[in-house]
DNA sequence: GTCTATACGAGGATAGAC
DNA sequence: GTCTATCCTCGTATAGAC
């Protein structure tokens, strides 16, 4: 059963995953990411071309899954159901698996910003904006459906010094996003 | 006069921010700043101790600004007048001479996230917050007020593709927190 | 007091041996 | 598929010219 390749490069890239939340993508080496795994920096070489490389498969996965979302959400008709379930849909995949990439992005930006997987990212995440609105809406509209999706992100992961469970701040996080959208 | 040591001091935070806020702190090398000031990486290297000394002696610039404002806000009995204003005064903070540095550290909090320079940002920012409700306010009003700083921010920083002028989108960003506190 | 010259260890990256 | 040897650049440090 040749299941090692597939194996080490999902070992690469939970480590990474774990060590750019931790300390950020340009606090992390390869040697740190390598030394985990028992093996040399080369080695990890063999199974990404780069660090970027290990970034970006990390970030694609969270790519595809807001890609889904967007895509189902294309389909529905423009209506206020559409935009809270939207809504409810983006607070649940930013506390699913993909949560600890999630923040790590969120403080990362820098890091991301001139990648083409950044770009892709910033898209997405306009064009979820956009599925909160209807069509040609004022700026202000459309800046409250842009800060709605961000209300998410700050009820997930940065209210811990809030106090209350992470579950009470993601619940009232979602409940104000949905009242920008009023 | 001996005005030559301030001079040179000045014109590194100058080309310093300019860097960071294209490149991110990380992004960018200590030998590009000298390059573009016609001297050698020591030559920086009299005038500050560590690249994270350039990088804190710009934010404490910034640290003070929120200081005078954290302050003014804590001498007015709390009040609906009082939100507003720091709401208002922060918006005006943001675009200000220290806009630049507000942009950058938006982008870039992993690279500030573990100095002591950032922990005192996150402080002020949530004296801030606090400045914007009454005390013992339930956890989603605690939220509120953070993310009504926060949609400063996105107005200020994050809007340029939704069309219309800075200005406009500072307002809009502006109206949309007063909104959030009411 | 201000800067040049130079060196060190660690970082990411590559070529090629096994 | 894994690792050695090597390269360049990075932040940092120090010695000493002016």
């Amino acid at each position: 059963m040749d299941q090692r390749r597939t194996d080490t490069r999902e070992q690469i890239q939970t480590i990474a995953l774990e060590l750019f939340a931790e300390q950020g993508y340009d606090g992390t080496s390869l040697r740190e990411i390598a030394e985990r795994l028992g093996m040399t920096k080369a080695a990890v070489y063999y199974h990404f071309k780069t660090k970027e490389e290990i970034l970006t498969s990390l970030i694609e996965d969270f790519l595809d899954q807001l890609d889904e979302l967007v895509s189902w959400g294309s389909e529905q008709p423009p209506s206020r159901q559409r935009c809270r379930a939207v809504l409810r849909r983006y607070s649940e995949l930013l506390s699913g698996r993909t949560a600890e990439l999630a923040r790590f992005m969120q403080e990362g930006q820098s890091a991301i910003r001139d990648l083409a997987v950044g770009v892709e990212i910033r898209k997405r995440f306009g064009q979820l904006a956009d599925l909160l609105t209807t069509p040609d809406q004022p700026l202000s509209t459309r800046l409250r459906a842009r800060i709605a999706l961000i209300t998410l992100h700050v009820g997930t992961f940065a209210g811990a010094e809030l106090g209350g469970s992470t579950q009470e701040r993601r619940d009232a996080s979602l409940q104000i996003a949905h009242e920008l959208m009023e």
